[in-house]
DNA sequence: CGGTATCCGGTGCGATACTG
DNA sequence: CAGTATCGCACCGGATACCG
């Protein structure tokens, strides 16, 4: 028997939505698979920052959640293909929308200094960079 | 000087977004701003799962990222309230569809047994309630 | 190639108690 | 009312090594 995933769920609509690919690289893996279907080590080379373990154990998650496919090839070498389902399919607009309000108001802070004080912290976020 | 929040960041629009509001608390305070002002306790008891502790913390994060506002009433007893900011107010597109996401795909189990075996499991994520 | 297994440190977060 | 302070542990997630 598996876990419960995560913490609790109180019975919110928009934590169970956020459950299912509220994390950073649920997230990011979906949005690599809206342009089609990857082999594991690709997904590993579009994503250098996370690290096979996580890659491997957010997959399974995802399968799980019925939001991607898994294919095994019967070859040597091996050969995994995962690819959205329909149901993670239907994230497509939600994640292009998440993604472009990203772009528009996290822009990335330019070196110059900035004309008034900037209103907010969020640049600060975009800047330290992967480990 | 406050700690870069939270992991790191690849540069990924996506990550930067759900920095801001991919946590479930986070999400669900935005959400439940979106109806209007509301005094610290007013959220907790829309909030019955979320300590005082965390409430805090995601609000005065919120509040760093220029998501929200928290305007206090010099008197007593004391008064807070949080709404949105403008910033915040943009992202109320988003939190709706993903409200409405969570609606329409991940609709509560009924205790009748299901038609089908159900292609996911995700309709079990929304089972355990909070603890 | 596409994973598991194991170890282990950091921190997210709850519980509880105290405060202006 | 609207918070801080402190403790404690679960678990997230990195590093490394091994495997079919």
């Amino acid at each position: 028997m598996r876990k419960q995933r995560h913490q609790a769920y109180t019975c919110c609509p928009l934590e169970a939505a956020l459950d299912v690919m509220g994390s950073k690289w649920k997230a990011t893996i979906l949005f690599r698979l809206l342009d089609g279907t990857r082999r594991f080590n690709e997904l590993r080379r579009l994503m250098p920052n996370v690290t096979q373990r996580m890659l491997t154990l957010q997959l399974r998650e995802l399968e799980a959640d019925g939001m991607i496919l898994r294919k095994v090839f019967a070859e040597v070498p091996p050969k995994v293909e995962y690819s959205l389902s329909d149901l993670g399919r239907t994230l497509e607009p939600l994640l292009r929308e998440l993604y472009q309000w990203g772009q528009t108001h996290i822009q990335r802070k330019q070196p110059e200094a900035s004309p008034e004080p900037a209103s907010s912290s969020i640049e600060k976020k975009i800047l330290r960079s992967s480990n």
